[in-house]
DNA sequence: TTGTACGCGTTATCAT
DNA sequence: ATGATAACGCGTACAA
């Protein structure tokens, strides 16, 4: 186990350690050939830095980091990607962390905030229902992206959000299904005790009928199975399957994820019915399985790169001081596919 | 700034921080009511203890590295939630990270293996021809698991790889084709220089054509579009569109990831064919999607579950130096789904 | 341009 | 059971 340290650059080039600081930090003061004979040392012994050292020291440190409640979900996975895109075009660091379901992002964030010396924290995911004392903790800037979080009007000044509303893109859905003569529109939910976006597409769902004035049925509505991966595509396929089994009437079906729409078009095709003729099918999300899986699927799109280029855009400009903490919505759309016919009414 | 330190909540109570430190980290010696009084204060405080100082003294942390190349792939998905489910079992902790297709995963591997002190590391993805020089700084056991790595025969007693052999499960679901009775079998495959799978299953197909007296075709090739995300839905489609395009002629189609026979699915019903019917369509990996997409997709499944077990046991059998490291080939399978139907010879 | 010495926050060692 | 103190490896002010 005997490490190679910055001493032992040091001692073996026959200077003090902070020449060889400087080399590796590429600071101005130092002569190019000290540097070229420090470096060349230091890849013979196969000297890597430790961060751990410098993370310690360093008072400032470029990064960003972005936290993800799940990792299975493809929508953040695209999310992520222009997320790091802008923030490369900053000239910053990401850490890109996964936390896990039953895990606490904020003590997450607080532990990374004091490891890494970061500058500021995206969320991706999660309910985000803590207090505000322990939100206060977190003494650097953080944004919110894309998670339901409950209106706590109380904190709402110690962090922004970029969201899509999702009570309304929900409504959005199942008007245009209703404005195509659907009547009956079955619907797989999150499970009754979701506190998060699918509480909030449940209630669009319900304002939507209601609008039109079609009364809500509760036998519609299936709550996906907690015990398979949620959101998944085994878990459309079993609730349309369950569904199609109940002998409940219905002309269209509401699936709040694209993949359990992907799931939800296999029980169908199963049970020898076809979509759109027999029923139509509609998603959530707007990725990329909904352009190619036959028929494609009808869904309502989040405008992730947008959402990204702002989310980030907006964080740099609190970390500069230029802006408030902020909250911004935005607007989903319909995209129309061939999951879904208009019928007569 | 004001970070709350350890010394701080030294001060607050009283006492010294090596007892503060004995409370954070359960130490055995430290009175029950000094420890609660402690963590009161802490929790009052909101102190968080800093990871980078602590991996910088630590001597040994019971934690394992997994290190996945590109963040795409569901395959990876499902294999990293396995592996995290046996490394809890031993009272581990995992850390997961990423690595770009541009970047070095051993260079990763080596800060890493500094910072946090790592016991082991596993490396999914990638293509590993690494110099054995530069493998040898990396003083962890480590093991290679999914990944075509090429057969340097120099530095196999440096690691421990489970894979899969990629020529010749190629092989075996070529083999089935042409014993369906196709002859004239187009392939999705990986760019012109690749060197790793891709080049693999290349062989694995023509040792089969070979094998079975058929003579090889480059105008059946496809590469996929190396400005495309590499073994995508999209990559699929386009290659396939041009393929048909092409007017060359085929009776089966053969895309080296199911994701990518997911986008031959719709580029064919696009076209207005069907598959089976009038081409059949299989894929490799084994994902789920292949389980649900309309028709569902004849593929050659790798036994994930159990390449995670075996990869981690192995593992730990070498931390506690109870094996040496090993090669461990496992097999997959051909799964029959919809996509493929036997024609007459 | 270069070297010396201190301190970052923590844990391990040793003494009490 | 508890406290004082020396590392851990590095960056940086300051001296040279």
């Amino acid at each position: 186990m005997e490490q190679v340290t910055i001493k032992d650059i040091a001692r073996i080039c026959g200077v003090g350690v902070s020449t060889v600081s400087r080399a590796i930090n590429n600071h101005p003061d130092i002569n190019p050939e000290t540097k070229s004979m420090i470096n060349r040392v230091i890849r013979e012994q196969g000297y890597v830095p430790n961060n751990s050292a410098r993370n310690l020291k360093r008072t400032e440190a470029k990064t960003i980091a972005v936290l993800v409640k799940g990792m299975n979900n493809p929508f953040f996975t695209s999310m992520v990607k222009s997320i790091e895109k802008e923030i490369k075009k900053k000239k910053y660091a990401m850490v890109l962390h996964h936390v896990e379901h039953d895990e606490d992002e904020i003590d997450v964030a607080l532990e990374l905030v004091k490891e890494k010396r970061l500058k500021g924290i995206i969320f991706l995911g999660g309910y985000f229902k803590h207090s505000s004392e322990k939100l206060g903790y977190l003494n650097v800037p953080f944004i919110l992206s894309t998670a339901g979080g409950s209106a706590e009007t109380t904190s709402k000044a110690m962090y922004s959000t970029i969201s899509v509303d999702d009570r309304k893109e929900s409504y959005r859905i199942v008007d245009y299904l209703i404005r195509s003569g659907h009547k009956k529109i079955a619907m797989i939910s999150a499970s009754i005790e979701d506190e998060s976006i699918g509480k909030l597409r449940l209630e669009g769902y319900k304002n939507a009928l209601e609008e039109h004035g079609i009364s809500f049925r509760q036998e519609l509505i299936r709550p996906m199975d907690q015990d398979l991966e949620l959101y998944s595509m085994e878990n459309g396929y079993q609730a349309t399957k369950q569904l199609l089994a109940s002998g409940e009437e219905f002309t269209a079906l509401y699936a709040i994820s694209d993949m359990m729409a992907v799931g939800a078009l296999r029980a169908i095709h199963e049970a020898g019915k076809k979509v759109p003729e027999d029923y139509s099918v509609v998603g959530y999300d707007g990725i990329d399985i909904g352009k190619y899986s036959i028929p494609t699927i009808t869904t309502v799109n989040q405008p992730i790169e947008e959402m990204a280029k702002e989310t980030i855009g907006l964080l740099f400009d609190i970390i500069a001081g230029k802006k408030q903490h902020q909250h911004r919505v935005f607007s989903g759309e319909v995209v129309v596919r061939e999951s879904t016919k208009s019928i007569e009414k």
